[in-house]
RNA sequence: GCGGGUGUGGCGGAACUGGCAGACGCGCCAGACUUAGGAUCUGGUGGCACCCCCGUGCAGGUUCAAGUCCUGUCACCCGCACCA
């Protein structure tokens, strides 16, 4: 029979939406899963292959699930704000809004046509307003808790295009369109307090059932340290406060190294020296990013403030005070004690500025290099802590530190809060106002959402400034609180915002009251399984869950996290091994792909292809064996001979009923293939199968195959659909064999393999075993040291 | 630099708690069918001096047994806070 993929999937996508076979059920006495992917955001280029990967892994798992009974929620939408489509919108003059509705119309079709079951009666948009007024109404939460506050802050400035760029669009210092060069510029800006949060943002991953290295990255991006925080008088009659997570070695502190953004440079200026060569420091700093600052291999550069010292507390003496950008003001008191003989960047600080070195724990060699373990050593030449282990130094440090009333223990974040505005167009408007008597003032509820406003060009203005401060009608308006002169936030907010919620708006995507009903969230939430990019661990994700936290705290929602699980899928790398891009044109448009394969086969091969938590190469030449499998499945219609089953298949499906399932849970979906293409050779070799083999067969397909699985059951004469049949259960004891096959080893080497009843005993296995002439060969004339039988696994004779 | 990962045939990849390395598929080789084959079917396929031996990035170690555990080392990939 021949397989005519195009029609078969044609007319079960068709036959699904008159069916709205996959529309989540309201009824909330059912058991529920909630099975997430992230949604995409629609560029303009349309699908490429990557995309489908992770969409068919939760598909497979929400058709597995439906099959089983549960109630499944499995929605799609588009996270459509972003600079991609402005900056289309401003070269080709077309608003933002018609560009975001073209690609997502081209999206949609496309991922229709991969027969995915999405739920797309509950399709959301972030960019429209009956979305982001909720995004909009849950900022206006955190600002009225004092989450969200006003900062200064730098931003990448091209120069020449006068615009703030973001950091993807800095290339090597200078502007990725124009090559002019780039200064970092102090703007004030909205501030999300993220770090508020940092502590449960650790704490709670422990419940969670997420991937390790989910897990791991987070819990390092938000860096959590035990430290303490030490003032350091100085000659200028004021403190340095400095924080440092080994106070332990503050007797081999011989220098300090302050950030240059640091506010006391400015307040020491009269009593600096050498207050231009300092400046002109400055300047070259603001032109690096923190990435190119901590970079080690760099050479250390850095300017002495001659004029103030600062005096190390615990020995007394005077230590000069530098500038350095290897020290950053956003982390820490923007200040370091430096303690060459400790720590490897101020020992090549000081190597290069001819400061001392001080050994203050002993074990390592530090005229060499920096001695950084802190397991093994002992300190020494320390005063009252010599002869201390590392960490009882720290903590008789801190004694003595409080006692003075000069430092005391402090726990520190690496992870800073989050930078909320964007001098953008196309993004969600803050909801405030600035008022000249109340201050910052958010709209009232009932007039969310602030829309919008359509502007005439979206180019950022020459100061820097959002495309929406020209627009002067719309800036000025009345105070809602004084009802006096105001002016409205003209910054938009950042991509990230409207992802940071949009799994809750899913579970009541057209509620117009409030973001989705408490009874919704409280059945459908927390999400069962989300998977998506290793690359958004640590902000969407850690996003996500902050907000999530955030709408728990003020009783929203009633989980504390989100996501019960997460999981993430490997990229799929272009054929030649790199990472597939427009400029390496290296991109599988994945609609050749359907046309030429059909989306049962590309469905196939995207599962197929590897480990799905690993990257792996496309290969187009290969996608022909999934195909192959298929068509062959196709022409088992040909072989059904009777019903029932019989003893030929009876184990081997079985067999593969556990490993499907199983499979299935443990995203292993390249081995859940490999076994089905293992029984269908199993089948060939046997030559025919029952209808009801086959159609047992077919189910266990229908989640990876679901068109070609629908037409095969269609034929079999069921009228019902497949995608809704029931998942196949196996019988453990079915699924057991009488013997197992052991390799025999002598001395590690396998000899032969035979044949074992599985109840043997290892008196029994080693007499049947010392039969088989290869064995008995092997150990004649030889003393038999130890024999070794793990029952099911191996034997072992080792001989001498 | 910091953080996270990955190294297995010609290729993509299998291998559960240490137990036959290479499942399954691609490619390749041979045969069948055919006017034809870039279709289909059947068989074979890690290397080699082919019943031995060697083989999981490299060098050591633990063990009866190591892709898997330990120590060291090399290479590559991803992220780094205004791309999404």
């Amino acid at each position: 029979m021949l397989y005519d993929y195009k029609n078969i999937e044609g007319k079960w996508q068709k036959k699904w939406d008159e069916l709205n076979a996959f529309r989540a059920k309201q009824d909330f006495t059912l058991p529920k899963y909630y099975a997430l992917v992230e949604f995409p955001y629609p560029s303009g280029q349309g699908l490429h292959v990557g995309h489908p990967r992770p969409y068919t892994a939760l598909d497979i798992v929400s058709r597995k699930k439906r099959m089983q009974g549960y109630n499944v929620l499995f929605p799609m939408g588009w996270d459509a704000f972003g600079l991609p489509t402005e900056n289309y919108a401003i070269k080709n003059k077309i608003h933002p809004r018609i560009v975001t509705e073209r690609n997502v119309a081209r999206f949609k079709s496309q991922l229709k046509a991969l027969g995915l079951s999405f739920d797309w009666s509950r399709e959301i948009n972030t960019t429209s307003p009956e979305y982001y007024k909720w995004t909009q109404w849950i900022f206006i939460q955190l600002f009225k808790k004092g989450l969200a506050y006003k900062k200064e802050m730098a931003v990448n400035f091209c120069t020449s295009c006068k615009v703030v760029l973001a950091n993807e669009e800095v290339v090597n210092g200078v502007c990725e369109r124009c090559g002019s060069e780039v200064i970092r510029k102090v703007k004030s800006q909205w501030m999300l307090k993220i770090t508020e949060y940092a502590d449960r943002l650790i704490s709670d991953l422990d419940g969670l059932d997420f991937i390790e290295r989910v897990k791991t990255q987070q819990k390092n991006w938000i860096g959590k340290s035990k430290g303490a925080e030490i003032d350091f008088e100085t000659t200028a009659n004021d403190k340095l406060r400095v924080y440092t997570t080994r106070c332990d070695t503050l007797f081999g502190a011989t220098y300090m190294v302050i950030a240059p953004e640091h506010e006391l440079i400015v307040k020491w200026k009269d009593l600096l020296q050498n207050y231009d060569e300092i400046e002109a420091y400055k300047l070259q700093a603001s032109k690096k990013s923190d990435f190119e600052r901590t970079e080690l291999v760099k050479e250390k550069t850095g300017v002495e403030l001659k004029g103030v010292r600062a005096i190390n507390p615990a020995t007394g003496k005077e230590i000069p005070i530098f500038i350095s950008d290897y020290v950053l003001s956003g982390y820490g008191t923007g200040a370091i004690m430096a303690v060459p003989a400790h720590d490897e960047r101020d020992w090549e600080f000081a190597k290069k500025f001819n400061l001392p070195i001080i050994e203050v724990v002993a074990g390592g060699n530090v005229e060499e290099a920096a001695f950084v373990d802190v397991e093994t050593g002992k300190l020494v030449n320390s005063g009252f802590l010599n002869g201390l282990e590392v960490e009882a130094a720290k903590a008789e440090m801190i004694k003595f530190l409080e006692s003075k009333g000069i430092g005391k223990e402090k726990v520190n974040f690496k992870l800073r809060d989050w930078v909320f505005s964007r001098q953008r167009y196309w993004g969600e408007p803050i909801p405030l106002v600035k008022c000249e008597k109340c201050g910052w003032v958010a709209i009232p509820e009932s007039e969310l959402p602030v829309k919008l406003p359509d502007v005439d060009s979206y180019e950022p203005t020459e100061n820097g400034e959002s495309p929406l401060s020209l627009m002067t009608d719309w800036v000025n308006c009345k105070c809602p609180q004084c009802g006096g002169k105001a002016e409205r936030e003209t910054d938009t907010m950042p991509q990230w915002a409207g992802s940071s919620w949009y799994f809750l708006r899913y579970c009541d995507p057209d509620n117009d009251k409030e973001l989705a009903s408490a009874e919704a969230l409280k059945y459908w939430m927390p999400v069962d399984w989300y998977n998506g990019g290793m690359e958004h661990t640590t902000l969407h994700l850690l996003y996500s869950r902050f907000w999530s936290k955030f709408l728990y705290d003020i009783d929203i929602v009633p989980c504390k996290e989100p996501y019960l699980k997460r999981t993430s899928h490997g990229m799929i790398l272009g054929e030649n091994g790199e990472k597939m891009s427009k400029s390496r044109g290296n991109v599988i448009n994945p609609d050749d792909i359907i046309n030429d394969y059909g989306a049962d086969t590309m469905r196939l091969y995207e599962m197929f292809i590897g480990d799905f938590e690993q990257s792996a190469p496309w290969n187009t030449q290969s996608i022909k064996g999934c195909k192959r499998f298929l068509e062959r499945v196709y022409n088992l219609l040909d072989m059904v001979e009777g019903t029932g089953f019989t003893k030929e298949l009876e184990k081997d499906l079985h067999k593969l009923i556990k490993k499907v399932t199983n499979d299935i849970d443990t995203m292993k979906f390249n081995t859940a293939i490999a076994a089905m293409m293992g029984t269908l050779n199993t089948i060939y070799d046997n030559g025919k199968i029952t209808k009801d083999e086959l159609l047992l067969f077919a189910k266990l397909l229908s989640p990876f195959a679901p068109h070609i699985a629908e037409e095969i059951n269609s034929r079999l004469g069921n009228s019902d659909i497949i995608s809704l049949a029931q998942w196949p259960e196996y019988d453990e004891s079915k699924t057991i064999d009488d013997t197992v096959e052991m390799p025999v080893q002598i001395n590690g080497k396998v000899r032969c393999v035979m044949q074992i009843p599985r109840e043997a005993s290892k008196e029994d296995i080693l007499e049947i075993v010392k039969k088989d002439d290869k064995i008995s060969s092997g150990i004649e004339g030889k003393t038999i040291v130890k024999e070794i039988v793990v029952p099911g696994k191996i034997i072992n004779i080792v001989v001498k």
